[in-house]
RNA sequence: GCGCCCGUAGCUCAGCUGGAUAGAGCGCCACCCUCCGGAGGUGGAGGCCAGAGGUUCGAAUCCUCUCGGGCGCGCCA
């Protein structure tokens, strides 16, 4: 409806450019605005305002000229000028009732468009170190960047989610050393565990899955693995932990030669993957692409990258290292992307891991990221810029911490004790459907106050169960219809004029504003707006509910209502998948 | 110290990218009700949009500064 309106101001403002009471220069985007006030109609156009300037005329004068120019339309009613300058548009009753039909015929389409013009779009989210389960930070990238994903499919965009594996670089290794140590402790010997080592009671059980497997045979007598190795850190803060923990790691792969390391360490890595698989999947969340950040060094992409810096001389060399002049392109301090030792930093992976992203040609890369990494942001689109590539491609998108608050208080737990809150225990806690809806419920740039009572809540307050009571009422009168020997009808819509109360209106209103929302959330990159679009249309139905029978005995009036009801609840079960929550028949 | 994000009703947050009288949900106050599906419904109070300048027809929204909160500033990932 709204491109509708637009397509009729632009052609009255051809027409005026043409009378020359336009400049031919002009070029703006037409803005149809819904009105916040029925007194001004049902859309508005600020056109006049913008163009005022201009065209050289009062804002109203130009307003005028423009409502004579405008072609007749069948859909509006009424056009009027008002307050500084502002062309309102009423519109018929009948093209607003028109979409009841439209989104019982549709289905589960209402709401996608073609906007995206099947561009090819990579949302990469989540992407945790696969050193541990997922935590309740990860939980609200997950759920933000599904949605997002989702979100880009309904408006017409080709869709790719990968996950990034960081199964290469040092952390992995720790891990490895860490479950070997687990390992030996299982086979008996007696260990002093690393200070800076994983402590997670996960590995335990990755370490007694290794030893039911492999029995004996990764065993090393405990003095050969950890003499003579550095001081670790100490109580009173001498020694190193650091340096201890790599010459650990250094220890576990010469004792256990190259095959038995590879054993230990792919043990680890595969029992944490399939861990978040399974976690993420429960979630709802599914992913195209598992891209292994070891596939990186194997395919020489690193390599190529760092050689095509170097060529175009945005390298150089100090101190042994290689740095990467970032401060060319904006960055704060040139960045390391070879190491002294000669190894890459995970800068350099992710050079070319990026590089690797537009290569597979993409017309947008999205990143989402904790707000911790923001600083990573000038470093990477500075490598993009340094090698050429369409910096624009690449959005990054930061998502804010969720604090979870219990009773008032806060319910998060330090990761410093290694006893963090786990994605799977806020899923067990608060089910699937609250989790995925709260999460997404803020803006991502907005720090969340997560409040775990209110979504457990089977009330009205809690906005899940309000929005899918709403859906499961729905349902509920469905049933009832039945029970009394009575069936539904589609009607013609011209019938619909019997849906003339102001609940109904404002149903009908809420409802044909749902095409809208759903793009203007997808190009903005912004689930709460749908959100909160839903809680506004169950409220509407809530509203109406309370105020007037569905099933009465006026056929006709029964089946238009029965349609308008139909209707919301197609719309809330569309809105709520997009959300990843679920529209249950009955609660 | 430098950089990024945030500051809107008592609380949690929207505000359609510069538009008309700044909104919603809890909480609070006052009435009504127990009706297809529940502790339900209707109305009301509550604001110098952190503060100060600036940009223009017009600012919560854009720019500068100040204050307050979060997060970053490794040859870690």
């Amino acid at each position: 409806m709204k491109t509708q309106l637009q397509a009729l101001i632009t052609q009255a403002v051809t027409t005026l450019q043409q009378r020359d009471d336009l400049p031919a220069e002009i070029h703006l985007d037409i803005q149809i605005e819904r009105t916040r006030d029925k007194n001004h109609g049902d859309f508005a156009c600020n056109v006049a305002l913008m163009l005022a300037k201009q065209a050289r005329c009062k804002p109203r004068d130009l307003a005028q000229k423009i409502v004579d120019a405008l072609p007749a339309s069948a859909m509006v009613n009424k056009v009027e000028i008002a307050g500084p300058g502002f062309i309102n548009f009423f519109m018929t009753e009948g093209s607003q009732r028109a979409v009841i039909n439209k989104i019982i015929e549709s289905g589960e389409a209402f709401g996608h468009s073609t906007i995206g013009q099947g561009k090819r779009v990579q949302v990469e989210f989540v992407s945790a170190n696969p050193t541990g389960p997922l935590h309740v930070g990860h939980g609200r990238g997950a759920a933000y960047g599904a949605t997002v994903a989702d979100l880009l499919a309904a408006a017409g965009f080709k869709v790719h989610r990968e996950y990034y594996v960081n199964d290469a670089g040092r952390q992995m290794n720790i891990l490895a050393a860490s479950t070997w140590l687990r390992y030996l402790e299982n086979c008996g010997e007696a260990i002093i565990f690393p200070s800076n080592g994983y402590k997670g009671q996960y590995i335990y059980d990755i370490a007694a899955a290794l030893h039911q497997t492999y029995g004996d045979a990764l065993r090393h007598a405990a003095n050969t693995v950890l003499d003579d190795l550095p001081e670790d850190e100490n109580a009173d803060g001498s020694g190193d932990k650091e340096l201890y923990i790599d010459a650990l790691v250094e220890r576990s792969k010469t004792l256990l030669g190259e095959e038995g390391y590879k054993i230990v360490f792919d043990a680890a890595l595969n029992s944490i993957l399939a861990d978040i698989r399974e976690d993420l999947q429960e979630f709802g969340v599914i992913y195209e692409e598992w891209f292994s950040e070891n596939s990186l060094v194997a395919s020489g992409a690193i390599d190529r990258a760092v050689g095509r810096l170097k060529v175009s001389g945005h390298l150089y060399e100090q101190n042994g290292a290689w740095w990467f002049r970032s401060t060319d392109f904006g960055d704060e301090k040139d960045r390391v992307v070879i190491r002294e030792n000669g190894q890459a930093t995970y800068f350099a992976s992710d050079i070319a891991y990026h590089m690797d992203k537009l290569e597979r040609g993409f017309d947008r890369v999205i990143d989402v990221w904790g707000a911790d990494h923001h600083g990573y942001v000038p470093r990477v689109k500075a490598a993009l810029q340094a090698l050429g590539d369409d910096v624009d491609k690449l959005d990054v998108l930061l998502v804010q911490f969720a604090i979870l608050y219990r009773g008032g208080e806060k319910a998060q737990m330090s990761t410093r004790s290694g006893e963090f809150v786990t994605l799977r225990q806020l899923r067990e806690e608060v089910g699937n459907d609250a989790a995925r809806f709260f999460y997404v419920m803020r803006k991502c740039e907005q720090h969340m106050d997560f409040d775990l009572d209110l979504a457990k809540s089977q009330s009205n307050d809690n906005p899940v169960f309000y929005i899918q009571y709403a859906h499961a009422r729905i349902c509920s009168v469905m049933r009832q219809l039945d029970e009394k020997g009575l069936s539904w009808q589609l009607l013609d819509e011209d019938k619909f004029a019997l849906l003339d109360n102001e609940h109904e209106q404002a149903l009908i209103t809420t409802l044909s504003r749902y095409p809208e929302v759903v793009e203007a959330a997808a190009l903005a990159h912004e689930p709460h707006q749908i959100a909160y679009y839903l809680r506004d249309l169950a409220n509407d139905f809530h509203t109406y509910y309370n105020a007037h029978q569905f099933i009465v005995d006026e056929e006709a009036v029964r089946n238009a209502r029965l349609a308008l009801i139909i209707a919301v609840r197609q719309v809330i079960s569309n809105g709520l998948g997009l959300l990843g929550v679920s529209s249950p028949d009955k609660m």
